[in-house]
DNA sequence: GAATAAATACCTAAAATCTGGTAGGCTGCA
DNA sequence: TGCAGCCTACCAGATTTTAGGTATTTATTC
């Protein structure tokens, strides 16, 4: 008997993977959490689950954050991250933070199976869908699989200033930094996706998940 | 008894929606689809439905556009909308397209049904926790509710090519339009939305749904 | 037929961004 | 201890964008 643990924010999806299980007899749904705060308050309780399937889209923590936690408590609980988009830097950062795999939501029944099982017995299940999404993606950006740029701290701060619409004028005074230093954050970042405007930046930045 | 189309790529929410309301015996679930051509195919077949349940977001058309071609086909048949964001311009459009109401996918049970009942009474359903989300964004925006800036369809077509990074000379080139007239264009939106650099443009346009 | 909206195009000046440099100080790690 | 990476800061020139105009042509609508 698998005991399952779901955490997503959509009563619909929790619905609809009851009805995909029902028919797995092995499977049991211990649980449901529609929050993060609820899903640690089920884990903290001591509820014993064998695999929890995580929305990394929720109301009121990070999914991103939410595996992080979870991992540090149990090392052997199986995660498996349940995402709507697939975006490059979203899945890297889920299994580094120690998921055991990811789905995407239009999976079909039989996906959500083969998944769940193949976690169990130990390997990391990537979606096929969202792989080959990913590969693609790099392509076309043109860029060097294995090696997508990697953002500084400041770098991804900047980011996401210039994503609200700010200028480096503005920005530099947020950071009470000179503009001249955000000018400089914002040409690095240029050169590292060889693009040549903060739209394009923007599109590719998106892309592979470095920003919302 | 009422008869149901679901439109929906995910199996996730089709099984969702058939938990939601297996005890509802006066509701029965006639078909699902999972392209707008499966759709297509079943209303042409002449298999008669009462009320429709639409996904916005379909691989192979846009939700609004099928929308449409529905109302066209059939008067009578209630739609409604199923959308996981809740964007002003998405759902107003919606309603425009002939839509009977719409719902985020985020709802509870309760609602799903209620909605199902109020748009079969022949009223219009406007989920609740968008209707407050669309008040709140046209004020962030400090635009006047009721009078949201209207683009042209030169204006859409130039900024659609701004959002993938194309400075105006390139949009010049690609349109066959001096770049003087690009730049008209740009000034233009940005006046229209009260705003200073494209990155903002860009921020006001997607919460208000005119793009993608 | 007049009025209105849309699309086109041009001009100028100011502001901001992009590009290619250089360089000092700090931190963590090997 | 030394080196690499990051953050900071500055300069200058080229390019692009923003903002203020004006103006003609082409539908569309009343």
């Amino acid at each position: 008997m698998i005991k399952l643990l779901i955490i997503d924010d959509h009563p619909l999806v929790i619905d609809g993977i009851k009805t995909m299980l029902k028919d797995e007899s092995y499977l049991h749904i211990e649980a449901a959490a529609k929050t993060a705060k609820e899903a640690l308050n089920i884990l903290e309780a001591g509820i014993a689950v064998d695999i929890i399937l995580l929305d990394i889209n929720l109301p009121d923590m990070d999914g991103l954050r939410l595996c992080e936690i979870i991992r540090d408590m149990n090392k052997t609980v199986k995660i498996l991250g349940l995402t709507y988009v697939n975006e490059a830097g979203i899945i890297t950062q889920l299994i580094k933070k120690g998921a055991n795999g990811y789905l995407l939501k239009n999976m079909e029944r039989e996906e959500l199976i083969t998944a769940i099982n193949q976690v169990m017995d130990g390997t990391i299940y990537l979606s096929k869908a969202a792989n080959e999404k990913i590969i693609q993606q790099l392509q076309s950006l043109g860029l060097p699989q294995n090696n997508v740029p990697v953002l500084t701290r400041r770098e991804k701060e900047i980011l996401q200033l210039l994503s609200e619409g700010l200028t480096s004028q503005e920005i530099a005074g947020r950071l009470f930094l000179s503009s001249y230093t955000v000018d400089t954050h914002r040409k690095n970042m240029l050169q590292k996706f060889n693009v040549h405007n903060t739209q394009s930046l923007m599109n590719v930045v998106r892309e592979l998940g470095i920003i919302a």
